[in-house]
RNA sequence: GCCGCGGUGGCGGAAUCGGCUUACGCGUGCGACUCAAAAUCGCAUGGUCUCACGACCGUGUGGGUUCAAGUCCCACCCGCGGCACCA
């Protein structure tokens, strides 16, 4: 019979469809849970590409595995429908969002079922859906209430010919993606989530936490985003940019008190200005140890003490060009023309390093950023490059105080070293100089003991400071959940009612941009009684980013049809955390933190007892095209699943990517490659329709030599794989024991199975298809409906599904003898088939006397011979 | 620049604790089967030198540790990914 993918999986896909328990999560089964996710796909129109196939099918071996082991496994797959390419692809071809999401995610589905995927579709979840995205706002309105979600006033990206607001992926390059025009920044009200709020670990201490926590012990902590990242099981690449993203310094702030000189002095040369007490400029540094080189100061341009000092400033024309100047560049033409600072002085106004006593000037500059830190630097010119390159510009004096100590160690003896003729700046650690009673301290005492001196002096204080800001929620756009905040003129700002959830997005609303929020283009809408008053009152008309959907609906899965909570607390106790997550590794600044912020939130007000949503992740590496390049629609080099489904089968095409290389390693297609997996499966195929499959046990002696230990060293092999993720070497091992059987025609019946539940994650179809053929005479005989028959014998006849894993014998997989090298200074001269567990002494007098290694010693006398056991004798001379 | 990961045949990749480099697969060559081809099966397949036996070299480069290094240490080169004027 000739192996007929596209038959055999059709027919096990319709059967499967039959007995949805063979994937189902059993919410009252005391079998130990794993809960093993997906990260769930934006069902774009495009359907599903090779890239979702590999993560895909990875969580899908890992699901089948875990449920042959026993365990009641959580497996489900949803929609992350809103966003911004739907509603692109909307405003582009004029059809609603709904529309297209929908049939996307029916393309999707069927695809997903096509490739075998064992998803317990009874969970699925849809953002886009009124009965999800309500809960969404209910979040929202969690976070509003507890302080932790507000509106303020902040830069975004706008486009002028679309007319709207866009997302930072959406303006990269400083342009618009969808119609290349360049996008300015625009000072917007916007919502806001506190995030940076748990950077660091908080306590959780209200009785309201406790009532809901039913055995959560008051005071307990909430690990912060920073911290908590240790405890994880993910790739460190992650960890590390999840860090770097958040980017804590350790530094201190102080104050340089503002000198104004008397109107109409404006000689550099000599400065004797006035002090003000109540002017100062805040600074932040995280190198304390070098405040006596401060040589200067800089300062944003758009900092609010460049208006105040607005009268002082003699040349404020010059400075207010170059504010406007500043204001017009986006962030990302300032990076782009980093290469040369510009700035300006702020004549007439002067400050003073209150180190040195020192006035000195004041610069604004565009490279100090508004938004980080105080917004204000100073400057130190021997040790940070930066104001190096300033200071060289603006002809400023460079002071050095830190000595290097490696090249003084270096020097020492003839000189006296001096580093100011240094061409360029010092920024590492050292030993201080010129820095009055602090000379000589390194520079980690000296930022210790300077800090305590600024507290002393109450001039400023340690400070930590960090690059993350706070999550901007709210979009300008029409294809997401509505931001569910009323506005009335007499109670201000209200939140609706959680009764009056969801606030259902209309349907019939204009989402051609226009610069508006399409939802405040509609009346129907936007009026509303006030929930407070019952006054007349407006709704928000702006949606929240995509993100705050994606940062919840893995606690969804648990409970997914519950209409009175998110999801239940026994639900969630019951399946979260998640043991295993696997997705791409683009959202690893994201959504990925953006989940952890949740979790975290939840868990600081009690509805969870975890502070940690993923405990195992694992990212699938991107699938390049055969050319080694990106695959593209516009180069015309993507693969599409249902091609290679249709040529090779599903079977083929999930083994194969997974046999392509480490599950994480960028690897590029090979259309070649793929029949390397197809003759492993039509080898298979054959070896079970013609091999005879003996009845009697391991020990009989029709059974070829070798193969109940090669059995049961690839059971270990396999298994041991699976649990590490490393399907390409699982893979190789399942071939080699093939490739050494079908030498045979024969095989255990007992062999013959337990390859096949081996198989089965990998290759479902074929496994079932072989199972239900090759299953024991005795099991088919009793497959009828007697209800008294032996329990395993039923089983049997059952889907290879409901069987158990095999499990390996250690006695079977040692080897009892083995290939031994023998070395001669390090050199394989001779190989001998050994006892594996050979003494030293026997090891040893074998080798000696081995015709080779006699040859090659041409009579000296070893000076050493080592001996490793099971392993090799090396005889060094 | 900083952080993270990596560099092994013609190609994708294997290689517990330092212990036979190149498992498995692709490709290629030769052979069997065939009128022939495809498919299938068998054998071979790192490089150099050699008629050959065989020898020497070989895991990005240069050093080092070790009886023994792809693996450990030092310095460097290259590639990929993230962050980036973050004070």
């Amino acid at each position: 019979m000739k192996y007929d993918h596209a038959k055999i999986e059709k027919k096990w896909q319709k059967e499967w469809t039959k007995h949805p328990e063979l994937c189902a999560a059993d919410d009252k089964s005391d079998k130990p849970k794993q809960y093993i996710l997906d990260m769930f796909p934006y069902p774009s129109g495009d359907g599903l590409h090779i890239g979702h196939v590999e993560g895909y099918t990875a969580s899908d071996i890992m699901s089948r595995y875990a449920r042959l082991c026993g365990k009641n496994v959580l497996h489900p797959q949803g929609w992350d429908a809103f966003g911004l390419p739907a509603e692109n692809f909307a405003i582009k071809t004029k059809v609603h969002p709904a529309a297209t999401t929908k049939k996307a995610i029916a393309t999707f589905k069927k695809q997903m079922n096509m490739l075998g995927f064992s998803y317990d579709w009874s969970r699925e979840v849809n953002s886009s859906d009124p009965e999800y995205y309500k809960w969404t706002q209910w979040f929202f309105l969690l976070l509003y209430k507890n302080g932790l979600a507000y509106k303020k006033k902040g830069k975004v990206n706008w486009c002028d010919n679309c007319q709207t607001v866009l997302a930072n992926e959406q303006a990269e390059g400083g342009v618009c993606d969808r119609c290349s025009n360049e996008v300015v920044q625009k000072d917007l009200e916007q919502w806001y989530f506190s995030i940076t709020k748990f950077i660091e670990p908080s306590e959780a201490r209200s009785s309201e936490r406790q009532r809901r926590c039913g055995d959560a012990k008051d005071g307990r902590i909430t690990s912060g985003l920073l911290e908590g990242l240790e405890k994880l099981d993910w790739p460190d690449s992650t960890k590390a940019a999840q860090k770097n993203w958040i980017g804590k310094s350790e530094g201190a702030q102080f104050r340089l008190p503002v000198i104004l000189s008397p109107k109409g002095e404006e000689s550099k040369r000599s400065f004797a200005g006035a002090q003000d007490d109540n002017l100062f400029l805040e600074v932040f540094t995280t190198r304390l140890d070098t405040v006596f080189g401060m040589s200067f100061a800089l300062i944003a341009p758009e900092h609010e003490l460049v208006q105040k000092l607005k009268s002082q400033i003699s040349n404020w024309s010059e400075v207010e060009k170059y504010i406007a100047l500043a204001k017009k560049k986006t962030d990302l033409q300032r990076q782009t023309e980093a290469k040369e600072k510009t700035g300006v002085e702020l004549e007439g106004v002067k400050v003073k390093n209150p180190f040195t006593k020192q006035a000195i000037p004041l610069f604004a500059s565009d490279f100090v950023l508004a938004h980080y830190g105080t917004g204000a630097v100073m400057a130190v010119p021997a040790h940070d490059e930066r104001d190096f390159e300033f200071a060289k510009k603006f002809k400023l004096p460079i002071n050095f105080v830190i000595l290097n100590e490696a090249k003084r160690n270096e020097e020492s003896k003839n000189r006296s070293f001096a580093g100011a003729q240094d061409d360029e700046a010092f920024v590492e650690d050292g030993i201080l100089t010129n820095s009055g009673e602090y000379d000589g301290l390194t520079s980690e005492k000296a930022r210790e003991k300077i800090a305590k001196w600024l507290e002393k002096e109450g001039i400023g204080k340690k400070v930590i400071n960090y690059k993350l800001r706070d999550w901007l929620v709210s979009r300008q756009r029409y294809w997401g959940a509505p931001i569910p905040i009323i506005y009335c003129d007499k109670c201000g700002e209200i939140p609706v009612p959680e009764e009056d959830l969801p606030v259902r997005l209309p349907d019939d609303v204009d989402f051609m941009p226009t610069g508006e929020s399409p939802l405040a283009k509609s009346k129907k809408f936007q009026d509303v009684k006030c929930p407070e008053c019952g006054g007349p009152a407006r709704r928000e008309a702006d949606t929240m980013d995509t993100f705050v959907c994606s940062s919840w609906y893995y606690l969804r899965y648990s409970d997914n049809k519950n209409d009175k909570e998110f999801a239940s607390k026994e639900m969630l106790k019951k399946w979260l955390p998640v043991d295993l997550y696997i997705g791409g590794a683009e959202h690893v600044v994201l959504h990925l933190l953006y989940a952890r912020f949740f979790t975290k939130v939840l868990h600081k007000l009690g509805y969870i007892n975890f502070d940690e949503p993923f405990l195992k992740l694992r990212h699938q590496g991107i699938i390049l095209a055969e050319d080694g390049t990106k695959m593209s629609k516009s180069k015309g080099n993507v693969v599409n699943p249902d091609d290679v489904v249709k040529e090779y089968g599903a079977d083929a095409l999930r083994m194969f990517e997974m046999f392509m290389g480490p599950l994480e390693d960028m690897k590029p297609w090979n259309t070649k490659g793929i029949v390397g997996i197809v003759r492993f499966l039509e080898r298979v195929w054959n070896l079970y329709h013609k091999a005879d499959l003996t009845d009697c046990g391991e020990g009989c002696k029709d059974v070829p030599e070798g193969m109940p230990q090669l059995l049961h060293k690839t059971i270990k092999k396999v298994t041991e794989d699976i649990e590490n993720l490393r399907f390409n070497t699982a893979i190789s091992q399942m071939m080699i024991f093939i490739n050494f059987i079908i030498r045979f025609n024969v095989m255990p019946r007992g062999a013959a199975q337990a390859f096949l539940i081996l198989l089965a994650p990998f290759a479902p179809h074929m496994a079932e298809e072989l199972w239900s053929s090759f299953a024991p005479a005795s099991a088919k005989a009793s497959a009828g409906k007697n209800a008294s028959e032996d329990k395993s014998e039923e089983k049997d006849s059952e889907s290879i599904f409901k069987q158990s894993w095999p499990k390996f014998n250690p006695a079977m997989v040692k080897d009892e003898t083995i290939q031994m090298p023998v070395q001669i200074n390090g050199k394989v001269r001779a190989i001998l088939t050994v006892p594996a567990d050979i003494s030293e002494d026997e090891a040893k007098k074998l080798s000696m006397s081995d015709i080779n290694i006699i040859k090659w010693l041409e009579g000296k006398e070893p000076k050493k011979v080592i001996f490793v056991k099971g392993k090799l004798v090396n005889i060094v001379v």
